[in-house]
RNA sequence: GCCGACGUAGCUCAGGGGUAGAGUGCUUCCUUGGUAAGGAAGAGGUCACGGGUUCAAAUCCCGUCGUUGGCUCCA
């Protein structure tokens, strides 16, 4: 009987005419075996499949390698199931819940029973992995009937798997199965398990099923995998380099910011160079607002509890925050403030309105006080008290999008001058499936909403939008970074808010002579100064821009001989607002310089017999070296036209 | 808050049932120097805290606190 042909069509146009039923990997094989060597998936009229699974229709093919994205993540996928094998076979009995590729690498969770398992044992399962690995059994696809899927998994007493196999149709259902391993998956899967030569797990960590607190804490198993050895130590290495990078180290080596466990757990002591490096962010960012249009107000850092009722903060968040302080007044109490928006309504609230008078937009460099899980907290990204670069435009329905699209240039401008060239703008709209989690009507929501997603995609922004992340009053828009091992965080955010004027009762006086609601506005472009900084040390691995740096320069002299000539010189540098300072230890200039160098001071001024007859000083900059011999009023100048680049960049 | 790991000198870490060690930093002295570590001496630790086991605990066990990797949360 005759086959039946095919038409693939490859990625560079080409057709070639295959039999029905040939596989994505026998089509590499055509091409040439050493590609095939390296095909870990096929893309099939742009899904991907297993290279393995026969194409039965005419079809476009991608053959996917470790080159590819989806390369990886299914090779990745293919090792978290390689990681199940291996945990069934040392520790029979174990249930599995989920095991999905991520970013970098994969995870299992698992449910040990009573059994707790220790991070030493994890070499063994790498081990074990690896002996399954060079087994190289093939990763096999089954279409599998859901009673039938069902019954295995009662069988093997699995109720995870149960679970799963509830949200999932007949006919769509397939196991995967490699070497003694039977999963329930979607698949796709690289074709053996001889492509995995390299195994590292990484961490074990607790993991809710499905997500949810209430539920069973799972074991879950962090690992990653490569293909060749040397990837994984690039990868190890990578990490190391990336450590080096932590804002938490590098805090307390330039001596920016410490914590005390007398002071509490999240409260933050800012030293004086952090301080003086986040006074430096405040009055870069209070310039920028000056010419906006904002005006600064301050409140304080209490307030009654009523005030947190009336905008719906106490109801949402009040069990889980640091409790009212009372006074010796029966039934007063008053709450550290969490936030600014209330005490700001009430700054609008001061006098009467009219259309003319908006936007009003008030800007508070505020302190707030929020009391976050223990296990959230993390160096300076998650805190127990923080401040805000906050400010709340007032504005009539009609400015809304106008607005809104100036605080975004703002954002980008911020962004932009400390040189975060990566980042997420990602709208946050609220669940419309848990529309109770939020507060007022679908239709403030709904102009809200639109508000932002008209505003970001006139600016031109690449968003991604995710559903749930709404703040509970209002859509965002939030600017997000990544910090030095990947994990990303929220700096900037812009909020539209059609509930809180409600809530306080916010008016204006129209031209028709009536009163309206005015919308507000919740920005902080910086988010809040102890993450942005946290963020901006990992950025610039503590090598800030020089018109940031809270250590200019260093100046060094030779022997003390040339202590009075290098004072003078550091007094001409501090009069020129230069902030600097003397090493005057008795140390040789060698180690000066390296010590300079390890602090990451951006410029070394170096001061000797030579210079000091001179009436000149030789200057060095950070890992750079020597720039020669400059007038004291040449280094000025030179100093000066580095500090504009540094934030024209 | 939950699961795991960790907690020894200011910092980085070694050690480990018989009352503590290195490097670095700090102090003092010598040295007065030329672009990434000069030399010597000294001070400094209830081995996070509280219980328990033991003749004996920094070491083993339990609890607490803190840090940390995740989960959940994030106004």
């Amino acid at each position: 009987m005759a086959e039946e042909q095919i038409n693939i069509t490859l990625p560079d146009g080409t057709v070639k005419k295959v039999q029905k039923g040939t596989t994505g990997l026998e089509i590499a094989q055509e091409i040439s075996e050493g590609l095939a060597r390296n095909v870990l998936a096929a893309k099939v009229n742009g899904e991907v499949w297993d290279a393995t699974r026969p194409i039965n229709t005419d079809a476009t093919l991608q053959l996917l390698t470790w080159n590819e994205k989806e390369g990886k993540s299914t090779f990745w996928h293919s090792s978290a199931h390689l990681l199940a094998e291996a945990l069934e076979a040392l520790y029979p009995g174990v249930k599995f819940g989920i095991g999905p590729p991520i970013e970098t690498g994969f995870y299992y969770d698992v449910d040990f029973g009573d059994k707790t398992l220790e991070g030493s044992e994890l070499e063994a399962i790498e081990a074990k992995m690896t002996e399954l690995a060079r087994r190289k059994n093939d990763y096999i696809r089954r279409d599998i009937s859901k009673p039938e899927a069902v019954a295995f998994f009662k069988e093997k007493g699995d109720e995870y798997k149960l679970d799963l196999l509830e949200g999932l149709d007949d006919g769509q259902i397939t196991f995967y199965e490699q070497g003694e391993f039977v999963d329930l998956c979607r698949g796709p899967h690289i074709p053996h398990t001889g492509f995995i030569k390299s195994i590292k797990l990484l961490n074990i960590a607790g993991a809710y099923w499905r997500g949810d607190e209430k539920n069973t804490m799972l074991t879950r198993i962090y690992g990653v995998s490569f293909p060749k050895a040397k990837e994984l130590q690039e990868y190890l290495q990578m990490l190391e380099e990336a450590k080096k990078r932590d804002h938490r180290k590098l805090g307390r080596e330039l001596e920016l910011f410490a914590f005390s466990e007398k002071v509490g757990m999240g409260l933050p002591l800012w030293l004086p160079k952090g301080t003086l490096l986040r006074e430096k962010l405040v009055a870069f960012l209070k310039k920028a607002q000056d010419k906006t249009g904002y005006e600064q107000v301050i409140t304080p850092h209490i307030g009654h509890k009523a005030l947190y009722e009336t905008s719906g903060h106490y109801e949402k968040y009040g069990k889980d925050s640091f409790k009212p302080i009372t006074t010796p007044n029966e039934g007063e109490e008053f709450l550290l403030k969490p936030m600014n928006c209330p005490h700001h309504c009430e700054i609008y609230k001061v006098k009467p309105r009219s259309y003319k008078d908006l936007p009003v937009r008030y800007a508070e460099f505020g302190t707030v006080y929020r009391y976050e899980q223990s296990g959230e907290l993390h160096g300076l990204t998650r805190v127990r008290g923080f401040t805000q670069d906050d400010a709340h435009i007032f504005c009539r329905p009609d400015q809304v999008k106008e607005e809104f699209i100036k605080v975004i240039d703002l954002v980008l401008y911020v962004l932009k001058a400390l040189d975060f060239q990566q980042f997420t703008a990602q709208i946050s709209l609220r669940d419309p499936e848990n529309k109770e989690k939020y507060i007022g009507s679908d239709e403030g929501w709904d102009k809200a909403e639109s508000a932002i997603v008209e505003a970001a995609s006139e600016r031109g922004l690449d968003t991604v939008t995710v559903l749930g992340e709404a703040a509970f009053y209002g859509p965002k828009l939030d600017f997000m970074v990544k910090d030095a091992l990947g994990r990303s965080w929220q700096l900037g955010t812009i909020q539209v808010d059609y509930q809180l004027p409600e809530r306080f009762e916010l008016e204006y006086v129209g031209s028709d002579n009536q009163k309206h609601r005015p919308v507000m506005i919740h920005r902080a472009p910086f988010g809040s100064l102890e993450r942005f900084v946290a963020v901006l040390i990992e950025h610039c691995a503590g090598n800030f821009p020089l018109w940031l740096s809270p250590e200019q320069v260093h100046v060094l002299p030779i022997s003390e001989k040339f202590a009075a000539y290098a004072e003078k010189i550091n007094r001409f540098l501090a009069d020129s607002d230069i902030v600097g300072s003397i090493d005057n230890r008795d140390e040789k200039i060698g180690r000066k310089i390296r010590d300079a160098e390890l602090k990451k001071v951006p410029f070394m001024v170096i001061v000797g017999e030579k210079e000091q007859d001179e009436g000149k000083v030789s200057v060095r900059r950070h890992g750079q070296g020597d720039l020669g011999s400059f007038t004291p009023e040449e280094f000025i100048k030179y100093f000066t036209e580095a500090v504009a680049a540094s934030l024209g960049k």
